[in-house]
RNA sequence: GGGCCGUUAGCUCAGCUGGUAGAGCAGGGGACUUUUAAUCCCAAGGUCGUAGGUUCGAGUCCUACACGGCCCA
């Protein structure tokens, strides 16, 4: 078989050991390949010193572990030369190496923080450390002369051996394609990268904790989709060869979770990738991530209130406040502008049932309406051009066309309104809702006014989905709905202008 | 898809109107027991994104392509 599962007969050097110098530095930089017996690459490869012995196997494990920042907030109780306190057991990168002779200083950074560790030669013995190298240290909290917050440490330990030369150490790693193309380098050496890697884990874990606690249970509903659904957008078309038919990557989980409502479910929410597949821009990736919701006896009123307390809950558990500061606006995120579509477009303007009149304006505005051919297009086109991008204040805009959203119930006073609202910061849209659609006859007929709309020339339209429509013939409670994209709501948090830097591998060519 | 900008040492960046490529950091050798972008001495490091073209001569000018960024659709 020429499949090896970690068997230890298939490795063909069973006594391969890392290369690497004895000498005060390690071998550089060099990749040397798997060599037998220890031995290092030979002089033709310029690898080094070839009279290099061995190095002693590395440690499996590192126990007792402290993070970082408990020892330095220990450390800066002390007086300036003091050394004293409990021994502790640090690990991490070594990302920074001041040689004064007997003494060396290193910087030691691990997920929580960074602290100088303070190696003496008659205590630790000569290091043989590069940047980068992974070690184990144990020691006493001191403080320096200066003031530096330390760790006298007692032993050293190396337990990865960086071979590569990291990234400036000053300017750290700046080209932004290498930054996503090797994100690790930029989460070693790029503190930022770091902190905003763990504020998304944290703002996924904190909106868990608030539907959670909100008596909604988490489910998973397929990816791959024999049809798709719940928004206007591009697949993602794959095969499935054991069925022989094609499948989708879904671009919205929304049908598969109503269905969980018609089955009893009550409150439901998932939180996974969905697929576009479309170009990217600062706030667009093909691939991103979706929190839907939807809650039984709820319309879309109890759900925009119960989205502000969701998004004022988690920035407050994020980042201690509700005001970030997103693409140069100071914002707060724990009070929200209500507005009518109708009202908004009428500000500028560009409401009208007339669909000629409504082109003229858009013309008048030099905008080229060419591509839109109902009157429902030109008010996504007006929205999208004039409204959406005025958002910047926290807002909430409600009552959408119908012709724009098929899964939404009518409103009670104008049958060609329906009780939808998407939600802005920073002129850009963080979700959508909506009181749901739930009688499945009147949903059979939006499918067929998508079907007109697109008939009429309209790109974008939803396609019809009978076995949807034959859940909700069984009945489904009065429910709102609701759709969050987290990536958004990070960038939000974070403060960051482009959704690639709240995505740790953004979608890039291959090069 | 269109326009503009970028691509030089492992990283961060210089390189003028065309005249055989530079620095800092990292890496190598050496000195140093309180440094923290440590400092000092020595040596080394490049198919200037790729492929063509113009020219006596191209990192520099022209064309195409690749990858990335910004703007527009």
């Amino acid at each position: 078989m020429s499949r090896c599962f970690g068997s230890r007969a298939c490795k063909p050097h069973s006594s391969a050991v890392p290369p690497s110098g004895q000498g005060r530095r390690g071998p550089g930089w060099c990749l040397a390949p798997d060599t037998p017996s220890g031995a290092v690459a030979g002089p033709g490869l310029a690898c080094g010193p070839v009279d290099s012995p061995p190095m002693a196997p590395l440690p499996k494990r590192f126990p007792d572990r402290v993070e970082i920042a408990s020892v330095r907030a220990e450390a800066e109780q002390l007086e300036p030369g003091e050394e004293r306190g409990d021994a502790h057991r640090v690990a991490g990168r070594v990302l920074a190496r001041r040689d004064m002779g007997k003494l060396v200083f290193l910087d030691l950074v691990d997920r929580s923080g960074r602290i100088q560790l303070l190696a003496r030669e008659e205590k630790t013995g000569p290091l043989d450390l590069d940047l980068g190298d992974v070690v184990g240290a144990e020691g006493v909290p001191a403080r320096t002369k200066r003031g530096e917050p330390s760790l006298a440490a007692t032993s050293i330990e190396l337990l990865a051996k960086n071979r590569r030369p990291l990234p400036d150490k000053v300017h750290g790693l700046q080209d932004v394609e290498l930054r996503y193309r090797q994100r690790y380098l930029d989460l070693l050496v790029n503190e930022e990268s770091r902190a905003d890697a763990l504020l998304r884990s944290r703002v996924v874990s904190a909106i868990r904790r608030y539907l959670d606690a909100h008596g909604f249970v988490e489910v998973e509903t397929p990816i791959l989709q024999p049809r798709y659904g719940g928004a206007f957008a591009e697949p993602f078309v794959t095969h499935h060869n054991a069925l022989d038919a094609d499948y989708y990557l879904r671009i919205a989980t929304e049908l598969y979770l109503k269905r969980l409502i018609v089955g009893g479910l009550e409150k439901v929410y998932e939180i996974g990738k969905d697929f576009r597949n479309e170009g990217t821009s600062y706030k667009h990736q093909p691939e991103f991530t979706m929190l839907e919701w939807y809650e039984a006896y709820a319309d879309y009123r109890d759900t925009m209130a119960r989205m502000e307390e969701l998004v004022a809950t988690v920035a407050q558990e994020v980042n201690g406040t509700t005001t970030t500061t997103f693409r140069g606006n100071e914002l707060d995120l724990g009070s929200w502008r209500r507005l009518k579509l109708l009202d908004a477009l009428d500000e500028h303007g560009l409401w009208t049932r007339d669909e000629a009149e409504l082109r003229n304006r858009l013309q008048e505005r030099e905008v080229d309406t060419k591509h839109d051919t109902t009157w429902a297009q030109l008010v996504d086109h007006a929205l999208e051009r004039f409204v959406e991008p005025a958002l910047i204040e926290p807002t909430i805009l409600h009552d959408y066309p119908i012709e724009l959203s098929p899964f939404a119930r009518a409103t009670d006073d104008d049958p060609s309104i329906v009780e939808r609202f998407e939600y802005f910061v920073g002129g850009m849209e963080l979700g959508n809702a909506f009181s749901e659609l739930n009688d499945a006859e009147e949903q059979a007929e939006r499918f067929a006014m998508q079907a007109s709309e697109r008939e009429a020339g309209a790109g974008e339209t939803e396609l019809g989905d009978e076995d949807y429509v034959e859940a909700l013939s069984y009945g489904m409670p009065p429910t709102g709905g609701l759709g969050l994209g987290i990536d958004r709501l990070t960038m939000v948090l974070a403060g960051r202008d482009t959704i690639r830097d709240v995505i740790l591998f953004p979608a890039l060519r291959e090069r």
